[in-house]
DNA sequence: CAACGGATGTTATAAAATATTACATGAAAA
DNA sequence: TTTTCATGTAATATTTTATAACATCCGTTG
């Protein structure tokens, strides 16, 4: 089984996903209720979350702090599905995805210009993609 | 944070470690009626598991497969704390258990002579350590 | 300024998942 | 045959999660 396979295995219910991101469940719902995730369910509905998964809600918590809204972390994830902007040279999604990520980023934030207090809960910066954060 | 705090969060709920390992919530409770894990609990008193965990209920589960009982697997994962027979050289923990598992298997297959049909289950051999079966 | 909308908190209620305990059972051991 | 071990099953309680509605804080905008 391959390592993309292990990380996109549902194995986590929302109370750890809690502890793992120190996002509170009212904040996951609603990035899924906004298409920023869609964590796999159980039979019974109830949410489960994969490596992946934790990890984008890290990126989206990330982008919280900077001070985007939910229509900017979309732009920056990518999720703004019509009419995509490709690049000329197609890389592996993954990397082209990162790429894009702080391109976008910049131009996001200078869009936007100002951002809010950028450390208001006092969280250091994550180092995206690794899950690097855990409990409390 | 190291890797070997990483396998220790506590992290899977039952139901996932149900499909992760083919094992029954009884089967678990079982084993850990009898010491042979100790997952962690919520404050509500629900059983967490690591990935620690679910590789020793692998292995568990080979060895129950090739016919040990309790206090068979007891001797193979050396959780037999009375009197621990100490190895001359130290070696790292890990290794040392290893090693032992696989000298103490033997000796204990031989010692219970016979071992019902293996293969009861139909399931091929588990590569312990790698957490490398998944799902039903 | 007042109204509005976005992001999140809070509360209520229902459903799903898990815990514990007790009893049942098949097979192996004594 | 009678026990014992490992597991199944059923009943009941508790915990966790889901959904929906309403509340709140705070920028933005008219």
């Amino acid at each position: 089984m391959g390592d993309d396979t292990r990380r996109n295995m549902a194995l986590f219910p929302i109370g750890i996903v809690m502890k793992l991101t120190d996002l509170t469940a009212r904040q996951i719902r609603y990035y899924e209720q906004n298409d920023l995730i869609q964590p796999a369910r159980t039979e019974g509905k109830q949410r489960l979350f994969s490596f992946n998964d934790v990890d984008r809600l890290l990126e989206i918590k990330a982008l919280i702090e900077k001070g985007l809204n939910i229509a900017g972390i979309k732009q920056v994830l990518q999720l703004n599905d019509p009419t995509p902007v490709q690049t000329e040279i197609t890389t592996t999604s993954e990397t082209k995805r990162k790429e894009m990520s702080d391109k976008d980023l910049h131009q996001l934030l200078r869009q936007q210009i100002m951002y809010r207090n950028a450390s208001r809960h006092g969280e250091g910066a994550l180092i995206r993609g690794e899950l690097s954060r855990f409990f409390h």
